[in-house]
DNA sequence: CATGAATGAGACTTCATTCAT
DNA sequence: CATGAATGAAGTCTCATTCAT
């Protein structure tokens, strides 16, 4: 009857344990790992606790198990892309583009994938956004008012001054993060010289 | 007693808050919000939990005014550059140079002010890291490779291939959580182009 | 089918049944009651746990029927024996031998049958072993060599000091959970006199 | 003000302890380590379960205490006597006779520390007594009438047959469990000739 | 009669919060 | 204001039992 090896049974299994997970993404991705419960899980996914607890171990095993699904998803997207047999440009154009897919198609997984280093506002524990966002926002503000100035003053080129000021905070961000992490990657000086360069004038050799 | 001047007492209390509000880094920094409770905070900065509770109508309250207060360190530092009367080519120089010292003196605050966005494997719940870890080392891997070969065939410039892939991964990653958290900010595809020219080319105008 | 020959699906059946029941026993003796499972005994017996249930009612009803069993094989050793038509000194001489039998051929067996009232460390709950087994081994010691000293000095009989404290403390233990369960079938102190006599000059007349 | 080293507060949280300590020796004693729960424990003593965790670390750890304790309230009692100077024959009486007195006072402590190698039918899991003691009694009402009648032709003392069985049980139970646990002690063999010797002719050198 | 996935009550344990001293 | 014992809701996990196949 069946084609492949599963039969009836074990399919419906998998199936069970993929409407688990798919509920279990949904809740970490929008709650976080803490503010989720195995009993949410059971409830949301219309399933009992005692059968989340046959499909995993425990509540840590799932989550790792989802995460490992999702950065699977993702990298089945973009290490094609690094392998093809194009020169560096059009290779590094197309790796860009591919995120376009991937946000379009797996936005919450990927929120949970990324959620391992870029911790949103909302998954970690309590909600302080509102004050620090207004810090937060205010040095944004002022950098991008910068770059639109320097735009003006045909100091810089006309890019979207959003955009820029967002790169710019995400490359100082995890630079920082790395140093703390790993600070035997690079010296803090040398990192600091090679972002501005980068930042300045590109990648690209004219 | 007098406005101006602090009582001993009021200093006194004062002084308490810092103690409790360092330990309170100390931990949260370490271990992240939900592995440390308001009884490690106690045993730890030698008071008694009645007396944190006095001091803060919660956890989530203590939790919300360390981040605010680290905000408050960070932004005392870039506030000032981005306000100074130079022109932006130095202005952004200096912004990036900030960075520098805000690693080296606060290493522990910026992580704590940066788990609202930027939430280290450490912090979150349960260590996920072996497998993920892979998978993203493999992909940064690759790209990295690629910005050797083409550093090599002169296509692009020569800088440091691993601060180019962690700048990438950094604008991209926090490009996608933009877009998922604020989707009216720009359109993805607008975003991903002005991220390509951004990158291949550098803000500067030659 | 027959009334008295079994139809092979009747005598598998109770092959079925026996082996559970010889799974149960083993798991049952060596890790007590409440740290037995259902799906331990499924696993172990290479049986569903529906199976199960079809044989019996429940995992209480399933350990009846075990001590049942290994009751009735004890009793079947020690019965005949009482029932002989020999005189009285060879029947209890003959009973104390037929245990020698018992342990040899059904020792797991029988530490379940025992378990009922002498239970032994390994079966109760969590292991308290280590200090109250100094405690209890102290006294012991001390019993024993009370005894060697009474031997030496001529007034005790020459017999093996570590039996007869494992059988004065025996008596004693046993005594002491006769009386506190049913009270009403001797005085504490017409129990004591009685020990006394029996132990100090045993059960012969000379 | 006190005269004791210990302050008001510090007597309350002993005398806190001690109360949920005998609350937990009632249940443990009545109904056995695991059919009480700890909901149990706080109910009964009326505290909460939080502050239960706050005397002991675990339930195991609880019922670790308890047993010592226990233990240590019997041989306080019995080790005085093994240790002071009078001759065996004495102290072995004394030490049988000073069951009387533990029997008296502690019955339920004594029955939580018997539990440990004694176990009663009401301590262990599901209550299996019927078909069991019915076993168990047939042998022993055999075993009785076996005295009786050696009793009656003058081949046995005239001791009580009920504590005389009780005895001889107690042994062959106590001799098993041990060959069982260390086989290593004494050869089966020599076992059961010793008790024989013991249980016929008793210890006294005549 | 066999199977084993599913159930859900209940166990142990933690910890934010309160309040009498 | 300071203390810390006490609280109890909530979380994770287990396991006896059921039932559709």
């Amino acid at each position: 009857m069946t084609k492949t090896v599963l039969s009836r049974k074990e399919r419906e299994k998998l199936q069970h344990k993929e409407e688990i997970l798919a509920t279990a993404l949904k809740l970490f991705s929008d709650k976080g790992f803490h503010n989720v419960s195995m009993q949410d899980i059971a409830e949301q996914s219309e399933f009992s606790v005692g059968t989340l607890y046959k499909f995993f171990e425990s509540k840590e095993t799932l989550f790792a198990e989802l995460i490992g699904s999702c950065a699977r998803r993702v990298s089945d997207i973009l290490i094609p892309i690094l392998d093809e047999k194009i020169d560096e440009k059009r290779k590094i154009t197309s790796y860009i583009e591919a995120h376009k897919r991937i946000i379009e198609e797996y936005a919450s997984s990927i929120r949970l994938y990324l959620s391992q280093n870029l911790q949103s506002v909302l998954t970690l524990g309590p909600d302080v956004e509102p004050e620090t966002d207004a810090v937060r926002g205010a040095i944004r503000q002022k950098l991008s008012d910068v770059f639109k100035s320097g735009m003006r003053n045909s100091i810089f080129k006309s890019v979207d001054p959003w955009i820029t000021t967002l790169s710019l905070s995400a490359i100082l961000e995890s630079f920082i993060f790395s140093v703390i992490k790993s600070p035997e990657k690079i010296s803090i000086d040398d990192g600091i010289s090679r972002i501005k360069e980068l930042f300045f004038e590109g990648i690209l050799k004219l």
